[in-house]
DNA sequence: TTGTAAGCGTTATCAC
DNA sequence: GTGATAACGCTTACAA
């Protein structure tokens, strides 16, 4: 690595002390304009950049924003570390992205960034209920930190979260609007929050319009694929029928069911109707209803929560819910049923 | 931000000079077996971080690897930095991303991370020509600089690329082997090198197989869906007939294709059959059959590559080609060509 | 308006 | 083995 251009090297050439070199750099407006020209020159002409290394020491900040996610998120955060390097980059602010595998390795990750004053604020996808006393932790020690997707328990800190019931009741009260009575819904690991909250939503519409959540149309799920394909299977083995509609916990299961259906024969929407929860982008191609989370606004969000914090400011709201938009398509039936002028009576 | 606990404050406590401690804290064997259980007794008890700013500034290295993407590349890329997590972390490395909005972003990030000596090596998705001079220049100060994509001309550095000539010719040639002769390819953006060299790939196996590539089915795309949609729609629109095949310089473009065509009632396979390149997530659920880039596995040679460089050593090979295969699925129609026992004789 | 000098928290080079 | 002490490159009172 060559050797490089010092802050020293332009006080030589301009002929000026290194406060004033520093003065012109952070653009104080204590220079005489004709200093901060020759120093301005001298900086040019040596190519001179201040070192971030030394700029951190001495100012005690890195201007830079952590982000944690959990490595399973996979493509599908990429859109939230967009939105968050929009508005970080906006006032120059780094991102330091990080993947955990596994709560432990969350837990390590969170609390190097923090313990080594690695950056000025931290923006966690929090999955892992054990995470809670590192982050807490972190908090206490000053950090910035904003929550992704859950709330730590008792601790007041910026958290962004999608509003999961809502979205989950609307798209099961879409369903029961179209005429559909048998539903079957296809679940989320049960440790998992979204997953809670989203069953909570679906109680909640079902509740509400008078129809009963049977235990034969509750199926466990994980998230995957392969999940809900055995779901469906293994009803399909059980009871030789099909439920009228079914609502999937997230769009990666939705997906496979409709495939897995599609496979036995069956049409979507016209045997059995399918919405999902996420709207990842095969969500669009294949048709299907789901609920779409807007992750790059959760991501803007976040960011600007972070940088507030970082000025100081108490959050406004320390909990901000995400509105999670049903997105009618195909696998609904909701043409279907408008084509024959009313809802699908059914059941 | 509470005072934190230095180095000093440990000296104090276990009564030993800072450059104990330092050796202490840096695994230094020229330590004392006693004073090394005494100085870390004192760290854990006052809880004591190394801090890394103050680490960066005095060892001169950052132990960190910026990635520098073009935020069109969106949730596509993601894997690519899962990759490079991967290893990264593996050698305690931190990452820092930024995304580029356009080609003078470009330039401004990667002179700002090379000047301001803010990491160690880069990884640059390099996708716009004008890059080249910054690119260059940040090699020549000494930076460790990887390329994803496509090379610099003239620039010896490490670079991963797609092999997309081969990959588009497999393509191409398993249509023609299927027995397709009036084949439309709908290219990419004219600069865009990804789709400079597709288009290589595709005539090599036009020629091989002896079969002219006329005008009127090379329609030009952009990578958008749009542009695919209107191309096809014009042909449509003059020609009132369709091709007995399609390849796609993108997914994207491909999935577009086939919706357009599924609107104007034609089937895929039966009456056209449709190959993409990338195999996004979307292509696996529409039963796409495409070309199938490794992204995780750019990201996990990349980051090698870069930790390499900064280790000082010469790159055993400056330019590597990522292979690029052939997912058969069903939107080619293999199958259906299987099913009559005998390539589909056409034309 | 400009300069002096004391940090910022480590690492690294010497002696001892 | 261990301890002074000088870097590392910038910021920031405090003086002038």
């Amino acid at each position: 690595m060559k050797k490089h251009v010092t802050l020293f090297d332009i006080c030589k050439k301009a002929g000026v002390s290194s406060a004033t070199v520093s003065r012109v750099i952070n653009q104080s407006p204590l220079v005489h304009a004709r200093t901060r020209t020759k120093v301005m020159k001298a900086i040019r002409e040596l190519g001179y950049h201040p070192s971030h290394a030394a700029r951190m020491l001495a100012r005690q900040r890195t201007d830079t924003i952590g982000v944690i996610f959990p490595d399973i998120a996979g493509g599908f955060y990429a859109d939230v570390l967009g939105g968050i390097d929009d508005v970080a980059a906006e006032s120059s602010y780094h991102i330091v992205t990080a993947f955990s595998h596994g709560d432990q390795d969350t837990k390590k990750l969170v609390a190097a960034f923090a313990q080594e004053r690695r950056v000025d604020a931290m923006v966690i996808m929090n999955l892992f209920a054990s995470t809670a006393p590192v982050i807490k932790s972190a908090v206490r020690d000053g950090m910035a930190v904003v929550l992704l997707d859950r709330p730590v328990p008792g601790l007041k800190t910026p958290t962004i979260c999608i509003d999961n019931v809502n979205g989950a009741d609307a798209a099961m009260t879409h369903l029961l609007d179209l005429g559909y009575r048998r539903i079957a819904y296809i679940s989320g690991p049960q440790d998992n929050f979204d997953a809670q909250q989203r069953m909570e939503g679906v109680r909640r519409a079902m509740n509400r319009a008078g129809v009963a959540l049977t235990d034969e149309l509750v199926w466990q799920g994980n998230f995957g694929e392969e999940s809900a394909r055995q779901a469906l299977r293994s009803y399909l083995d059980r009871w030789q029928s099909l439920p009228e509609a079914i609502f999937a916990c997230n769009d990666a299961m939705a997906i496979s069911a409709m495939a897995t259906l599609q496979d036995h024969g069956y049409r979507v929407p016209d045997d059995v109707a399918i919405v999902g929860f996420d709207d990842i982008d095969a969500a669009r191609h294949l048709g299907l209803t789901t609920v779409r989370v807007p992750m790059r606004e959760m991501g803007t969000a976040a960011a600007h929560a972070a940088l507030e914090k970082i000025q100081g400011q108490e959050p406004v709201v320390s909990t901000m819910l995400m509105p999670a938009k049903l997105m009618v398509r195909r696998s609904c039936g909701a043409e279907l049923a408008a084509s024959r002028g009313a809802p699908a009576a059914r059941g």
